[in-house]
DNA sequence: ACGATCATCCGTCAAATTCT
DNA sequence: AGAATTTGACGGATGATCGT
């Protein structure tokens, strides 16, 4: 593993052990505006619709993580889940709330991504707010508000709606740049398996010439000593 | 403290390659 | 041949380091 140059050898870079963490990080930035998304462990979307129950988000300052008693209820189209616990990061000057949900009726895990900012969620009423999500896009929750306008908010039980204005081209776009995302990221993870594969071929072979030369070396003394 | 530079990550596009 | 997948290239963003 080639880490950028740091002061302290071996010892892995902040922005890496981050990443390690938080894998998602241009999501949080995406998000820094105050939006919310619903992800599989993989960074897709997976969730369509989400409730919030109220009170369960909280803007903290801190960076711990925290469980919630009475846990937070996330309906999605894969089933319902409850929130195991609030993790909130800084990002962009502000707080991001990271809710776990460890597993639902379908066993899936993920996390619901919540950038906190004065005024949202306010509009939510004990879990009756339903947010669309569609596929790929993210939505800025303000005063109660979803923003863009193609977003369609429901109520408890109405099932998804598809948003307005959504056209095929746009869905069939969408769902390229998905894929070839998803694409990429599985084409630089081959590539670092690769490369470090060869570079410990490359430390194998090494240490098999070191012992080479070193048994030439122990021959040849033995041949020299018998000739004398 | 601050700007410059470097290494890395990520999303996207487009070309190349593989699959059906 | 056309669809699907893979991958190189590019640009933007971020964190670490360095020189002033």
């Amino acid at each position: 593993m080639v880490y950028p140059k740091t002061r302290r050898e071996n010892e892995m870079p902040v922005a890496y052990q981050r990443a390690a963490i938080y894998p998602k990080r241009k999501i949080y930035d995406d998000l820094s505006d105050g939006s919310i998304k619903v992800e599989d462990e993989n960074g897709q979307v997976m969730a369509r619709v989400a409730t919030i129950s109220a009170g369960g988000i909280n803007d903290q300052t801190s960076t711990q993580t925290v469980s919630i008693p009475q846990g937070i209820q996330i309906t999605t189209q894969g089933g319902a889940f409850s929130a195991a616990s609030l993790q909130t990061v800084p990002i962009s000057g502000q707080s991001a709330t990271i809710v776990q949900y460890p597993s639902g009726q379908n066993g899936q895990e993920g996390q619901f991504i919540y950038a906190a900012a004065p005024g949202d969620v306010e509009g939510v009423n004990n879990g009756a707010t339903v947010y669309a999500i569609p596929t790929s896009q993210a939505y800025a929750v303000r005063h109660g508000q979803l923003s863009p306008a193609s977003a369609v908010v429901l109520s408890p039980g109405s099932g998804l709606q598809s948003p307005i204005g959504s056209e095929d081209a746009t869905r069939k776009r969408e769902m390229r740049l998905l894929k070839n995302r998803e694409a990429a990221k599985e084409c630089r993870r081959k590539k670092k398996e690769y490369v470090k594969c060869l570079e410990n071929r490359v430390a194998v072979l090494e240490n098999q010439n070191k012992t080479l030369i070193e048994e030439l070396k122990a021959l040849k003394d033995l041949y020299c000593h018998k000739a004398d």
